[in-house]
DNA sequence: GAACCCCTGGTT
DNA sequence: AACCAGGGGTTC
């Protein structure tokens, strides 16, 4: 799915568009993306109105002038477009908001593994509280001293921690190899053993490499868009994810792929260790 | 941790 | 036909 440059792009570009919207009609495609169940969901969402977006970790979420949240979770293949007039429902379509004015926001998920949470009444989603630190607006020393303190009380790679939503907020596979082959570190090193001065080089990479993908409107390999349904441009400056056995970009040698806590990872033998 | 699950669709 | 995929929850 959209990693955290992708959810925070669509939340951009969304926002200017629905805000102040005031959703007429909501049409459920597949039951199980939405909770509470259908009938209490749609209920609650009709007559309210869009006053802000946010974005959590990977959550973008749907402020409600009824005090209430959407949690949208985009999962691997999740697009949230806006819509302009009447258009035919898109093949996996899962939720459509119906505006007074006309537009719509759809929701439109192959995989359908994506959600959309109204709280309250459903509880938030437990990720969503359990949800680690921001990487771009936490501060250095807070976060730094968070991977730390993580690092040492877990055994797996280094690259597992990076992905634990409950630690750090918004990175993905891509990310992650993106940052961890950016900041010299294999992505199979226990996280116990990387030294402060490599967890400061893992930081600084990382949030450069979230802002250049912000500025690139994110990585567009499949399905991910925005909300105007427009693809990012980050992955032709990805240096090695995707980019399975060719050669390195600073050294040459040949990249590795291989499994990394159950995910497929890229790094480069030479550049990394 | 690893293995499997939720799904569809693209690639080998 | 088999395997793979940007996520994450559950179960050993």
């Amino acid at each position: 799915m959209p990693e955290l440059p992708e959810v925070e792009t669509v939340r951009r570009s969304l926002l200017p568009l629905v805000k102040g919207e005031v959703i007429r009609e909501v049409r459920i495609c597949l039951e199980k993306a939405v909770k509470p169940a259908p009938e209490q969901f749609v209920a609650e969402l009709t007559g309210k109105e869009i006053i802000d977006l946010q974005r959590r970790g990977k959550y973008l979420l749907m402020v409600l002038d009824s005090g209430q949240q959407v949690a949208f979770h985009l999962r691997m293949s999740g697009r949230l477009v806006w819509q302009v007039g009447a258009v035919p429902l898109e093949k996996h379509t899962t939720l459509v908001l119906n505006f007074d004015d006309g537009h719509s926001l759809h929701f439109v998920d192959p995989r359908k593994f994506g959600t959309a949470v109204l709280f309250p009444p459903a509880p938030p989603p437990a990720g969503l509280q359990t949800l680690g630190l921001e990487p771009l607006t936490t501060k250095k020393e807070e976060l730094l001293a968070a991977l730390e303190q993580a690092a040492a009380r877990r055994s797996g790679p280094v690259k597992g921690l990076l992905l634990d939503q409950g630690v750090l907020a918004g990175l993905g596979n891509i990310y992650a190899d993106e940052v961890l082959f950016a900041a010299g570190v294999r992505p199979m090193r226990p996280a116990r053993e990387v030294t402060t001065a490599e967890w400061e080089k893992i930081y600084q990479r990382m949030i450069e490499i979230l802002n250049k993908a912000l500025d690139h409107r994110g990585t567009s390999r499949r399905d991910y868009v925005d909300g105007r349904g427009e693809p990012g441009d980050f992955q032709n400056h990805l240096q090695v994810y995707g980019r399975k056995k060719e050669p390195c970009l600073v050294c040459g040698n040949q990249l590795v792929y291989t499994r990394v806590v159950g995910r497929g990872t890229h790094y480069c033998p030479v550049c990394q260790e």
